[in-house]
DNA sequence: CAAAATTATGAATAAATATTCATAATTCTA
DNA sequence: TAGAATTATGAATATTTATTCATAATTTTG
């Protein structure tokens, strides 16, 4: 794909994003699109079928690129450690990526969505469970249920996430990572 | 208003939260909302003069009723136990009302909401915050900034009830509830 | 540089969906 | 129970929004 046109395909996803931040996937026209994006209505149809691939094509690329990167090179690191990486990373990345969140996740229940990108995410909670089952072996986790813990730890990242977007302006301190991660560390260690 | 009219806006609202989990609010057509309450199209604007304003009342009417109503009655209990209880009403009402909570979070940034509404509801979070003051003041809870006490609080809530719906079919054991409870409270307790 | 190919435009048209309304059924009222 | 009032119906109409397409601008090719 050439550069150009790459350029343009950003161009029209991120319109479609921010506009869901805006009025929602329900609000979501095409000429409103168009605008966000400052080209007319009709150069959409040069890059997309209808709206419903341009929205399929939009998820597929958001889903392909929030698998997290850094899972390879921790996995020699402590538990602790480990968790506190990927902490540090998921909640950097859930504010800075607020919207595509939202998106996502009324996409996910929108009659848009086509059946081959139904098969919903699960790499990241797999990932978690490896975590927190090596953790259980050599007793540094409580043995509960993992999916209790994943609730705990996935409810809480995403929340707080939430709340430094609305309520702090995006603005994430390295204070705040510390003292989320500790409390989420402190309830699930042994 | 009379019992049978009552009975008329709940078929509709049901209807509704019902279509929502099915297709969202983007989905929403008032000919399907119409069908899935087994009356006509025409029906819908003798009760709500446009889909706007069916939408305006079942949230105002999900926002009302959302407001925990146990709160009174335990305020002279010991904090960990007021704790218990609101963790276990909180709980089951979200596996409960799944559907609605569904809507809600939709109907927040959909384009339908009206000005009235949009002031959110912020009730839940003051009492919480309210009980972990006294707790904080009795050393019995751990002196974090409250943000982060109720994120992890609410986020943990909220991601375990999906989990129940979702991956439970619904099924929430006495013991699902003890366990995600004393979770939370190890991770807040001084 | 000229012709061909590609990309862009936005008004015109098609399609989807909300809303109305003439008519019918049902429920009140006295 | 007859007539008035209310509620229900769904096809017809109005409105909104998606999509097309004739035309123009731009880029590529040789």
């Amino acid at each position: 794909m050439s550069d150009s046109k790459k350029e343009r395909l950003n161009q029209i996803f991120d319109a479609t994003l921010r506009l869901t931040g805006k009025v929602g996937i329900s609000g979501l026209k095409m000429s409103a699109i168009a605008k966000e994006a400052s080209i007319a209505t009709g150069t959409l149809y040069i890059y997309f079928k209808n709206k419903e691939e341009l929205l399929n094509a939009l998820y597929f690329k958001l889903q392909k690129e929030s698998a997290p990167a850094i899972i390879n090179e921790i996995s020699h690191l402590a538990i602790n450690i480990q968790l506190y990486k990927m902490w540090k990373i998921a909640l950097e990345q859930l504010v800075d990526n607020n919207l595509r969140i939202v998106f996502m996740e009324q996409f996910i229940i929108s009659p848009y969505i086509s059946n081959s990108n139904k098969k919903i995410d699960i790499g990241f909670k797999n990932y978690l469970k490896q975590i927190l089952e090596q953790g259980k072996s050599e007793n540094l986790i409580k043995d509960v249920n993992n999916d209790v813990l994943i609730s705990l730890i996935i409810g809480f990242v995403r929340n707080f996430s939430v709340h430094i977007v609305n309520d702090r302006n995006g603005y994430l301190s390295e204070k705040s990572i510390d003292e989320s991660f500790s409390l989420c560390w402190n309830a699930i260690k042994n």
